[in-house]
DNA sequence: GACCAGGCACATC
DNA sequence: GATGTGCATGGT
């Protein structure tokens, strides 16, 4: 299994080349993405960030001080903007009394520690926690989503509907830790999904993997 | 107009 | 433990 999933890594590679994840200009702005994305498309989060970076209230105290209305206004495209809104507004008071609203002091606590506090917050589960402790944070730890679960299940290497413990440990078990890796592992995933891995098509033509 | 998108919490059984 | 539902916009 180690070696069929370095080599599936280094076919991905090959053939789409380096992804540049995440998208962002400081580890704050993958923060409030990793949020802003959740069940939502990565084009409507861009016009929620840029709402945001117009007002410069990328900030985490900016931030966390703005009115639920003001925020729901400026992320409206991202969709969900309320429950969101509540969201940000709860992973930023964790942030805030926790490590000052500093990325670079956050970074300094143990990885465990990290994902349990993340986790314990309203409106952050695996996913979220894990983005941020990989494209925000640097730390090795592999992000599982739809389109890493729907790669794997296409290409049977997990049954339909199994668990993100399970597929995390899965990578985490059988490649070496390292954040380079797992960043680019992730992202590629992403990206085969998103051209060749379609929900309603069961077929997926022109995969590079087939 | 239907379907989907880089999830999560909560209710119910 | 499994299953169902609400949350919402914008692109195809």
């Amino acid at each position: 299994m180690s070696r069929k999933l370095y080599a599936i890594y280094k076919k991905l590679y090959r053939c789409f080349g380096r992804q540049h994840w995440w998208p962002a200009d400081s580890p704050f702005e993958v923060m409030v993405g990793a949020i802003l994305t959740q069940n939502t498309s990565w084009g409507n989060v861009e016009k929620a960030i840029g709402a945001l970076k117009k007002e410069k209230l990328l900030s985490a105290g900016k931030l966390y001080r703005l009115a639920h209305r003001k925020i729901a206004s400026l992320i409206r495209p991202a969709g969900y903007y309320n429950i969101k809104t509540k969201r940000l507004k709860s992973f930023l008071s964790f942030f805030l009394k926790n490590y000052q609203g500093s990325a670079k002091k956050m970074s300094l606590a143990d990885i465990q520690k990290l994902r349990r506090q993340l986790l314990s917050v309203n409106g952050i589960g695996p996913e979220t926690a894990d983005s941020i402790l990989l494209y925000a944070l640097n730390k090795p730890v592999f992000v599982v989503d739809a389109y890493t679960k729907r790669v794997l299940c296409r290409h049977r290497l997990i049954k339909e509907n199994e668990e993100y413990a399970q597929v995390q440990s899965l990578f985490m078990q059988h490649l070496k830790t390292d954040t380079r890796l797992f960043n680019e592992y992730h992202a590629l995933l992403v990206k085969l999904g998103k051209e060749f891995c379609h929900k309603n098509k069961p077929l997926c033509q022109g995969c590079p993997l087939n």
